[in-house]
DNA sequence: TTTTAAATAATAGTATTACTATCACATAAA
DNA sequence: TTTATGTGATAGTAATACTATTATTTAAAA
């Protein structure tokens, strides 16, 4: 017996729900190895159909265009990471401990879970710290933020900043310490890989725990 | 009598320096104008030439592509706010006032300040609001990084960085803090306009000096 | 088991993008 | 006044980002 978890983003996304076929699943996990290796710029429709043997035409059905695509990975993993952080919060109720579990969840998410076979959490992290801000900084996001398209996103920075707010009421930035939780955490890893100089992450025991413990640090400076 | 500053980014970002012709400063000029305008993934060479009546080859003699443009733009971007970082901050010895000055030089950069003619410098600021991490986060970055095409933004980083460690010497991580600030800066006004629900920052007021005020509540709960 | 519907593949075609190359002309420095 | 140098005009190419059409396979319904 397997326990199957579906994490289903905005229907908006796509055309037709890729995890529903043979060639939709083949999209996903190919975009996010492809992606991963050459990076968002260089991806394309036709070379991800060369590589799965099927067609552009047939990709298309699925996604209007690539970045549609990256936006439903990128909201796969927001809806990853609050699957993840709420069993591993569940029965906890002291909200720094919470915190800190909120933060090894996304920070670790990729590294000690099973997850969804199609799925390479892992690389799909990758994808986030590199390509993820992509995903919004477009001249198109109001109109897609107003169909709802970054849901899981809003939703997962509610449920942190209720944990922060919980820890210090008084605190006024809940929302934006939540969020910046998550932009630090992808941007400072991004900095140790790749341009070093620019952070104090140093690599070299794994940036991930030292980012763990950073962002603990800073959120007891200023939630205390 | 006019003092004329000429702010010049690593000469590997063009092939023919810019400011130095009619053609080039069109260039710099109209090119900010239009990546405001249409975003960056809809701005091409060929409607910038058609803005200033030349030709798409013509353009092609300053810049190699337009990423690299953006590069250059963002430079640009990033030696200005060490310039004015550099004469508010002069003569100033409390380096906690001195880092309220760094905060209010960056975040209040367009609004009060001359600058030069052919820089906008306030829909400058907007593009590297909106588009300015796209500069870096692309497969290429490790090459341009080794060329020194990032230059501007670690200088300007360690300056911020020294000012923290003057404030709060076992501070461990002053750069992190330190890109920090531009990136929260950056993140939370763009969020502020465009995904509020991420953000406390309402944008009411002005969201620039909110951000600063957040910025400087922060600074100061971190190095305590 | 056959009919019918749905999904995919194969192929072709278009407009736009991101360039490169060549040549002619204007302008300005030697 | 020669000689660079910069710019414009024009043309062309390969790749990208799609759309459309038809044929074929697969799966569900009768």
């Amino acid at each position: 017996m397997s326990i199957e978890i579906k994490i289903s983003p905005n229907e908006g996304l796509y055309l037709k729900e890729p995890q529903d076929s043979k060639l939709g699943i083949n999209i996903i996990k190919y975009s996010i190895l492809m992606i991963d290796e050459y990076g968002f710029e260089s991806f394309t429709f036709k070379k991800l159909a060369k590589e799965i043997n099927s067609t552009e035409a047939s990709i298309y059905r699925y996604f209007e265009n690539k970045h549609l695509l990256l936006l439903f990975l990128v909201n796969w993993y927001w809806e990853w990471v609050s699957y993840l952080i709420e069993i591993n919060t569940r029965n906890i109720n002291d909200p720094r401990n919470k915190l800190r579990i909120i933060i090894h969840s996304f920070v670790s998410a990729s590294k000690d879970n099973p997850g969804i076979v199609y799925v390479n959490e892992s690389k799909l992290h990758n994808i986030v710290i590199s390509e993820g801000m992509k995903a919004y900084h477009t001249k198109e996001v109001d109109k897609e933020n107003s169909k709802g398209f970054f849901k899981s996103y809003k939703d997962l920075a509610r449920s942190v900043s209720d944990v922060i707010s919980e820890i210090n009421p008084n605190f006024k930035y809940p929302f934006t310490l939540a969020t910046n939780l998550f932009e630090m955490s992808n941007n400072q890893i991004f900095f140790a890989k790749h341009l070093p100089r620019l952070t104090d992450i140093s690599g070299d025991t794994g940036e991930v725990n030292e980012v763990e413990e950073m962002l603990n640090y800073f959120v007891e400076k200023l939630l205390e």
